[in-house]
DNA sequence: AATACTACCTGCGTGC
DNA sequence: TGCACGCAGGTAGTAT
């Protein structure tokens, strides 16, 4: 489900529910799921250990434990679920934590993308996903200046380009199409094209709309009763991601739907003009 | 180094 | 009803 929004109203929840609980047993049911270490060894190094914190970095769940950090990154629909007795699992249940006081978190994933990863305490931000992350997009980490300079050197697609996290962490599909259409910037355009202007404006645009829809609690496309972090309403603030067919409430001009670097891709033609190729 | 494409999974809507 | 196909809030691996 989860973009920096998401993700961050998922931590939010996940601090009330199971901050300071210890966990008694740890049930795998989809191996892969975990990245490292071994299975039976992220199980017997978990069991003990109490949850002090959760953290994020970018789309990344930092659960911080005793002597070690789950690293947790839900991907395209992985969700936390919390009960507060021992339930049966579900169909797409593949992880689930029992603490000692018989409450459970269950973690779901119905195309079972999701990962974790047991990483020393203090290790998360070396470790292999989250080393490679540019800036949160938030001041000061976030500044203007090396965005733009940064973006000098990208000649692939500015949407793309967003969506790889390096240049700033947080953008999935949604939200990257949000900004783009808020700084009136075409996602093919090729990011070394962008000029002071329109990256200056991109730039703004990706804090705002983040922190908006962090203010919002995330936006919930499809409801899955229960699940931690499913009961944002930023899918009412939303200018082009999903509303193909509607009018652009800048200029009236029906917002279309069309596909950039193989992901499904929203704009208004009239605002979002391509720059940099012949017509 | 940067870029482009594919793999990883399941479920749902659409069209025949 | 069945079936093929495209699509879905993401990233990692591989090849060029």
């Amino acid at each position: 489900m989860p973009e920096l929004p998401e993700v961050e109203t998922v931590r939010k929840g996940l601090i009330q529910l199971v901050t300071n609980k210890t966990i008694e047993a740890v049930d795998v049911y989809w191996p892969k799921i975990i990245e490292q270490p071994e299975v039976q060894q992220f199980q017997s190094d978990l069991v003990g250990q109490t949850i002090q914190t959760v953290h994020r970095r970018g789309k990344y769940l930092i659960f911080v434990l005793d002597t070690v950090e789950m690293v947790s990154h839900l991907r395209m629909e992985g969700k936390y679920d919390y009960f507060p007795n021992i339930t049966p699992k579900g169909k797409h249940t593949h992880v689930t934590f029992t603490f000692t006081d018989k409450s459970q978190l269950h973690y779901q994933d119905v195309r079972k993308f999701g990962r974790m990863a047991l990483i020393k305490k203090g290790t998360a931000a070396m470790y292999k996903g989250i080393k490679k992350l540019g800036p949160e997009p938030i001041l000061p980490d976030f500044s203007l200046d090396a965005f733009q300079i940064r973006l000098k050197r990208v000649n692939k697609a500015i949407k793309p380009a967003l969506l790889d996290q390096t240049i700033v962490t947080g953008l999935g599909n949604i939200y990257v199409d949000e900004a783009l259409w808020r700084a009136k910037i075409h996602p093919e355009t090729p990011g070394s094209l962008l000029n002071t202007t329109e990256s200056t404006a991109l730039h703004e645009a990706i804090i705002a709309v983040l922190q908006e829809a962090v203010e919002a609690g995330g936006t919930t496309i499809r409801t899955y009763q229960n699940a931690l972090g499913e009961a944002g309403s930023f899918q009412t603030s939303l200018y082009v991601y999903g509303q193909q067919g509607t009018p652009c409430v800048r200029c009236g001009t029906a917002i279309i739907k069309t596909k950039v670097a193989q992901r499904g891709t929203h704009l208004c033609p009239h605002c979002q003009i391509k720059k940099g190729v012949r017509v």
